[in-house]
Parts: structure tokens; C-alpha cells; sequence
DNA sequence: TAGATTGTTAATCGATTAACAATC
DNA sequence: TAGATTGTTAATCGATTAACAATC
């Protein structure tokens, strides 16, 4: 679709940028500029216009940004306009913790299954959903329908999962289990490791 | 004590190296090479070697890196030898979560207080802490006994709440809350938010 | 019109990689 | 010794910034 590749540095910050956006025009506001936007998220202005000129030309010299149809540019260019349907895989205290979170709907995302390999909490219920079998993920969505996992299992087993969720077909894992994935060219491994982002900003405390 | 700045992109990996070398010593391994880390991060042998020559020599040519040598000073590096004290804000479903998450323990962190800003839930009781006034916190930790926190108020408050963090010396922050928050030059923020994560891999899938 | 701000170019800056002498 | 692997240098690659013509 795009003709030249888009550094995956310039996707990362779009979603910073939406997020920016949706709560400026959430607070009422309906137009911006990089100088402005660039202000808000921590970026500079120059930077700002360079990584939207990738996708075309979205605003107007003299007057900025419309930000309601900025947010829906990036939108379409993140593929977020519609739901995307996630699966949940290891049910412990993140995964609950992940399953009461009211924070993904109206991002764009949704969970609609979860899985464990605990005898003990395959079948029982949790919020609206039975808890599957981890065994049959690959064929419960081998037919594709799923894209996207979030993986809360523990770190001994994650590997394991994770080839599971790519044989079924996930392309994209948001992966809270603190160890790094392997997984093929074709799967994005998305990290939250909150110990990662406290230890990295420890280098820079001086003292306790 | 370092004689040049290490750049940030550097210190920020080293987390990752550290995670995963004490994966492999509790596997019971104990020596390593630049190839076979990079290989289990995904990180290339020349650039490991690179950032760790960054900070002494830690390998011998011929054998590569003993395991818990190398993590020993990734732990001092990283300053994360000892506990790092980490006061708690905002108790609604997230901070609740984190209470309960084991994992910071044994990797250099734990909370040491909780605070909201609901008066039906000041002076309550979570686990172990009462949940203190957030407007108190400046008086609380103004002799600057804690240096990092965690934030998880929503996001209409995240800002203001940073402010007073700020004032009260704390100099890293860790933010769950979905908004980019505007600090000092010696403040450092590290983000959390899951969705912009997905957001992100959601830009490489090519249909639902 | 005058002022503001975009999109883009060229220059600068910084990070990664490849290669290899040193040496365990 | 021969093989393996480090630490480091130089070359390459990529990202950021500064500047400005275009134009709303």
C-alpha cells in the first residue's frame, strides 16, 4: 500500500501522537499545530511534520492541524478505526487485571477469548468468558480470525505459548511475560516489562 | 562517575540484557557470548559488545562473558544492587493490580506507600498500607526519602498529580496513565500504556 | 496584506554494522 | 598451538534538526 517502507521509529510515535490528539479534541479543541502537538508530547515541531509527510499532507500553512480529521487520518493509517479482536492467554493476576481494564474499547481493541493451562481455571467463568484450554488455541483460530494475543503467562512458559499463537496465526503479541520472544520476521512482539522502564530510569537516580 | 554521557539508547537496553542473563543463570548456566545473548534478545553480537564496552570489559576473548559476573555489574550499572523504595499513586484498578504483582521484589523495587485521591478511599486499608491523601504527599516525602513512583491516577489528573511528585522530589515516574506528562530535565518518565503498544503492531497486520 | 505555519530539502548528528587485531 | 571471541576502529547507515520557499 505505501510505496516506500515507513520506519517502524515514525509508527511508533503515531500512536503518541493520536493519543495527544484525542484528548486535545476531548477538551474541545479543534485545531493544532506541530509546534503545539510537538509541546504536548515531548517532540520536536520539525519532527512531527516530517513523520506525517510520510503519509500525505494533512495540513495547512498559516492555520495548522484540524485535529478531528488528523485523528481520523492516523486512524486509518494505524488500522485502528475499527475493533480489533484479541486473545488473552494466561488467566493469573495480570490477566485478570487485563480482563477488568476499561481502557482498550474505545482504543480500538477487544478481548474475546482467554486461555489458561491450568486445570483448575479451564471452564470455570470469568467476566462473560469461559476459560479455553491453551492446547486448543491453535485450533479453536487456525482459521484466522484472531491476529492479535496478549501473553500474561509466566516467563518459563512463554516461548512454548508463544510458538503456539504463531502457528495459529497471530501476527502481533503484546507480551507482559518478562523475557524476550523469539518469534518469525512476520510477528511484532510488543514489551511491557514495568521492571525494565524502573531499572532504566535507576541508572539515572543519583542517590537513594 | 561516568567520564562521557552514555546515550539513553544504550541505558535502555541494558535492562534487557540483565533480564535475560538471569534467565540463563537460573537455568543454570554459566557462561555466555555475545552471540548467543543477542541471539536471545534479538540484538545484534557487535552492538551487545558495543554497549557493554561502553562501561569497562567485562569478556575474555576466546570465552565470552561469565554469566553472573556480567550480571553483578549490570546490576551496579544500573544502580539496582540494592531496593529501591517506589510510593504507589492512585488506587483504582491498575495501582490495586500492581499491589498485588510479585514481580518487583527481586529485580530492585518495592512500594513503600499508596496514595489516592478519593475520599472513600483515604485511610482505607490495601494489603499491608493505608492508603494515604495525595495532597500530603508533598509533606510526606519532601525530605526526599523516596525518588520514584508510580503513577496511575486517570488521565485528566495525571499532570497535576506529576507536578506535586515532582515537587516532592521524586525524579523518576512510572506512568500507567494513557497521557504524556511534561517534567524537568532531571525528571524522567517512562511510559506504560498497553494500547499504544497494539496500536502499533496494528499498523503491519494486513486485514482482520 | 502581514503573520503564521506547513511540507521539504540539505546539513548535521548519532547509531549500527562489519571487520579485525589482540588475546584467552 | 588452533579456535573462539572479545573490544575497538572505521565505514555505513539512518534519524533528527535547521532553514526556508510556498501558501493559507
Amino acid at each position: 500500500m505505501n510505496k516506500v517502507k515507513v520506519p517502524d521509529i515514525i509508527v511508533s510515535r503515531l500512536p503518541v501522537y493520536l493519543r495527544a490528539l484525542q484528548y486535545m479534541a476531548a477538551n474541545g479543541n479543534t485545531t493544532t499545530s506541530s509546534q503545539e502537538l510537538g509541546e504536548k508530547v515531548g517532540i520536536s515541531a520539525a519532527q512531527i511534520r516530517k513523520d506525517l509527510s510520510q503519509f500525505g499532507e494533512f495540513g495547512k500553512q498559516g492555520t495548522g492541524y484540524h485535529i478531528s480529521f488528523l485523528i481520523e487520518r492516523l486512524l486509518q493509517i494505524l488500522k485502528v478505526e475499527t475493533i480489533w479482536d484479541v486473545v488473552l492467554v494466561g488467566m493469573g493476576e495480570i490477566g485478570h487485571a487485563i480482563l477488568r481494564y476499561q481502557g482498550f474499547g474505545n482504543r480500538g481493541f477487544r478481548i474475546v477469548a482467554c486461555y489458561d493451562s491450568d486445570p483448575a481455571k479451564i471452564g470455570s467463568q470469568v467476566a462473560s468468558f469461559t476459560i479455553g484450554d491453551v492446547k486448543n488455541i491453535i485450533k479453536d483460530i487456525k482459521d484466522g480470525s484472531y491476529k492479535m494475543a496478549m501473553l500474561c503467562v509466566p516467563a518459563s512458559v512463554a516461548q512454548e505459548v508463544t510458538d503456539k499463537l504463531v502457528e495459529a496465526g497471530i501476527k502481533g503479541i503484546l507480551n507482559y511475560a518478562p523475557v524476550s520472544l523469539a518469534v518469525p520476521p512476520d510477528v511484532r512482539v510488543q514489551y511491557i516489562d514495568p521492571v525494565i522502564g524502573l531499572q532504566r530510569m535507576a541508572y539515572y537516580l543519583t542517590e537513594k
